[in-house]
DNA sequence: TGATTTATATGATTTAGTCATATATAATAG
DNA sequence: CTATTATATATGACTAAATCATATAAATCA
């Protein structure tokens, strides 16, 4: 058993681990909910359906730590809520750029899983 | 100007780098094409709509041989056709299982993509 | 015969991602 | 009231993934 519930969550992907999408992910919730801290992106993460099984939540802070040192997030100390002090993130002009570009990076890519796909099912078709 | 022609090929995503599908989509390619090897792998990933953007052919390489090493390909050195040798690879049993996970990992990638893509529209439709 | 194309390969390095663990506040259970 | 669990963020050390730079060699072309 797992000394912290967040290992539970993690079954990881068979046959490859997750690749390169932390980052679109996070711009993407922070546009669309304004603003968000580490914990709950996470949470949105699963609810939005973007299935990004991270391994470990370690590297969902440090992510957001070198998105606002490259200016693409900002962010507040917030106390003012429930529980204990929270980091507030929210997106800045230069995130929403970056955004953009990554939706089409993203597009690009889904339409490559799409071929891949339809070629799998092809030949699998084909020998049975 | 580049002092490999390969060079030229590789513009690389914008807003990011290419993820970890080079693996699966090699195996794909072995399937529906039975045999063949590095340089010419490389020309079918285009063909076939696989727009791996690969920054380093010496990683196709690599990976082919670890690949071999994992036993999910196999390869015989090959001097019988035009030009110079040529390492010649198939895919064995343990890598058409290995294709078949893949293919449900990438379906489910593809999924979250797919929610990424109309969050971001409905997002652009609302703020325009 | 010298440049180019096809073809494979690897040492060194950088970047991405994971593992293990520390810390602190607030809420809940006994 | 105290011990435990949940919420919340953080970082040092490490491993794995990917790139950069470069070497090699056979075949073809100018």
């Amino acid at each position: 058993m797992p000394k912290w519930k967040f290992k539970a969550w993690c079954t990881g992907y068979p046959g490859g681990k997750p690749p390169r999408f932390l980052r679109p992910f996070l711009l993407l919730l922070l546009l669309v909910e304004g603003k968000s801290h580490g914990y709950e992106l996470l949470e949105r993460l699963r609810e939005y359906g973007l299935n990004y099984e991270l391994q470990d939540i370690g590297y969902l802070y440090r992510t957001l730590r070198v998105m606002e040192r490259e200016g693409v997030v900002s962010s507040r100390w917030d106390v003012s809520g429930e529980g204990p002090g929270k980091r507030v993130y929210t997106i800045t002009e230069k995130g929403k750029k970056e955004l953009e570009e990554w939706t089409r990076t993203l597009a690009s890519i889904k339409d490559s899983l799409d071929s891949f796909l339809k070629i799998y099912m092809e030949a699998r078709g084909k020998s049975e």
